[in-house]
DNA sequence: GGACATTATTTCAGACCTAAAATATATTGC
DNA sequence: GCAATATATTTTAGGTCTGAAATAATGTCC
């Protein structure tokens, strides 16, 4: 009798160890960059995160608009924004027209310390990536937008 | 007077620009994978992460090993693996020699479980890139692999 | 062998995160 | 107008995560 299993059962190998190194590569500087975050700014990398978004959109954003970009879930925005609200950092205002909704802005205040974050987060990635040559990078970013153009993730993202 | 400030103030634009496409496109299909293995499983990425570190090293790991690895903090660990040990699919007892430390190794039914998760994981990623052709991978593949060994960051993993 | 530093892990407080249920407002079809 | 449905957000329960302080065992130096 044939004991022998089919070895290769159709799994695609490629994709598994593109995703594996993808994953581990940005953990790694995730973290590294996280604890600058924490470190010399005593702020979360969510909180980067949602600063980042409302700055790229002045005219503010919604709770909803702002799980969908950031893609975490409502409920984490919720407690987000309010603890950045508390803070001072943001502005959560009645959208006109609609009670159910919000208009999320930074406030100056948030606008400056996010400046300040942005400028050494952007130098924090030249130091991380300085021995990169930057040809390398732009033909590595090309790769990284077609790999999300042939993605299929159910999803209509920013 | 000259009010005009130097546009460019040696600002890494590849690197971060690079840097901001992975980070997103990781999230995305992090996120994709996460839901699934919590629909399909009931099982979050992290434990996932936790019992394949473990099935890659049968002989066990200690907790610190296990966080070095995994890229997260020993309180971290100390969470996940006594959350695992109460589920059975994971056993933790005294190393021999140094009573301060664990091994830790899966349970045959955790090995049993991860075996299942992963030939779905593996196959997952199949069908989330299955429009980017082997040779796309494989070379994106070894970009990453490039970048890494560029990366800066005081550390010395696995 | 006893003080001192080192190593392995846990505990703690607090932030982050998710899915699902609940609340509140808006829209649509009759 | 009003019931049914859809949309925007919050609440809840529980797991995940961190850095710092605490605990406990080991190693070292004299």
């Amino acid at each position: 009798m044939s004991n022998v299993a089919p070895i290769d059962q159709d799994i695609p190998l490629a994709s598994l160890r593109l995703w594996l190194r993808l994953y581990r590569s940005v953990s790694m500087i995730e973290r590294e960059v996280r604890s600058r975050l924490t470190r010399e700014f005593g702020v979360s990398l969510s909180r980067f995160d949602v600063m980042s978004a409302l700055d790229r959109h002045p005219g503010g954003l919604s709770m909803g608009e702002l799980s969908d970009g950031l893609l975490v879930s409502n409920g984490n925005v919720t407690g987000l924004i309010s603890r950045l609200v508390d803070d001072r950092l943001v502005d959560r205002e009645h959208a006109p027209g609609d009670r159910r909704s919000y208009r999320v802005k930074l406030t100056p205040d948030g606008r400056d310390s996010f400046a300040e974050m942005a400028a050494a987060h952007a130098r924090w990635l030249g130091e991380i990536l300085v021995d990169l040559p930057d040809s390398e990078a732009d033909d590595l970013t090309a790769h990284i937008d077609s790999l999300m153009k042939f993605a299929r993730l159910d999803a209509s993202k920013d």
